[in-house]
DNA sequence: GTGGTCTAGACCACT
DNA sequence: GTGGTCTAGACCACC
């Protein structure tokens, strides 16, 4: 509950990706652990001023995924961390995001090191990596 | 016109962003020269097996950000390289691509080095940046 | 909303680029301010009678130039000023409309004090530049 | 015959309304006389490598516009210049180039003086306004 | 032949 | 409801 989501409306992004991309990304770096209570949905569409169907997509989305459990009467829960992906489906995950990203740099006409400070800098500024708790299988 | 679109229907991404970033990719590494001759629409769009009006709108794009010019009644050329935007632009155009990348690889697990790795990587591939390559912080 | 629209359809200027320029000037102009909604694609197709295309095309044209945010489901604003535009580049966009008036001017037989008056005159119509009128060289 | 034509086929505007303006401008600024001839359609066209339809559009728009004579069999000269229109008419034609100068620079966000400024050098630059041949009625 | 504009109408994603 | 994409087919200006 403690949670505090962030939605910008004009960043081209939609809101319940925000939303999920937000959850998926704090239940890795410990802001949400394992077992945390996350608003309802009524709650949530209220706190943020949207659409309730937009709060239950999101909600839906990450419960296909297996980040999120809810239990019926209860409420919507984090679940137990579990590493679904094998090495290889890993890599094939992440390729489009590196591809489109050089691609896009370059375009735009950005030198290799400035894009790979960028990127750097985005990753420290996520505030991981500090005791490399992130083995690669 | 010796240029060789591929377009996968079934990618989510819009058959004519897909011909936009082949363009702006290919005048980036060379693969296109300035002055350089593009297939005509309708051409183009019988090759492709897709209505006119989709190349035409990828064709407008391109136009609008300064890669291809038409010549009324002569069909559409490669234009010199410029830099259009300001830096401020150019920076806020990339973020949300760095932003993607370093969610999504956060999420998957993969550690800082790894994701700055992959990316390096990536950008040599593409053959620029000659001479340069240093070390990835 | 309470934005007036004028289209004029046998005035040789295409429906599309009429209402881009009517909208990118009062964005200038301070007539819509940021932030305000435009009337929505359907809407104002069937206030101007036109097809949706055409104003869709005048908005994805205004949006590519930082003017207008298109929020998906909600509709579509004005967004914060900004120069996307490199210098360079504004100067070789402003080009042809001062080589056009230079040449029409001359070829009208107007003299040069007349074509720079009548432009300085113009410009204060516009209600920008408050407090700073220089004389007109 | 000694006229220098000059045609960028890449520059958006239309080749044969770039051959009618350089030849209207050279009459007011007298690079062309009244008599002189001008070069034949077939001749021109191969001079500038277009094709001789675009030329014989041009003279026709010239012959339209009392600028260019043809006498049948002997070529094609420069008219005496009249006077064709009132005050009040030249001014209803300076307009809309006035008004698209103005409004194109404050949307690219020049400064009045910027604006007027750059009018104000390529008026010069067209060499004219030494004697202040061009009184205005 | 070339590209540019516009209409009509369909389907989809998002709120 | 909102905008985004695509198709089909028409007409125009330019070369």
């Amino acid at each position: 509950m403690g949670f505090d989501f962030e939605i910008s409306s004009g960043s081209g992004s939609p809101i319940f990706k925000q939303i999920v991309d937000q959850v998926r990304l704090a239940t890795v770096t410990g802001k949400l652990a394992a077992g945390a209570q996350l608003p309802s949905v009524r709650a949530l569409a209220e706190r943020l001023v949207v659409n309730p169907n937009t709060i239950a997509k999101a909600y839906n989305e990450l419960s296909r995924e297996g980040i999120i459990e809810t239990q019926q009467g209860r409420g919507v829960f984090v679940a137990k961390p579990r590493q679904i992906y094998t090495k290889t489906e890993r890599l094939r995950r992440i390729e489009p995001f590196i591809e489109a990203l050089a691609h896009e740099g370059v375009v735009l006409g950005f030198t290799r090191a400035e894009i790979v400070e960028s990127l750097a800098e985005k990753l420290d500024e996520l505030g991981l990596f500090d005791g490399q708790q992130g083995k690669t299988s």
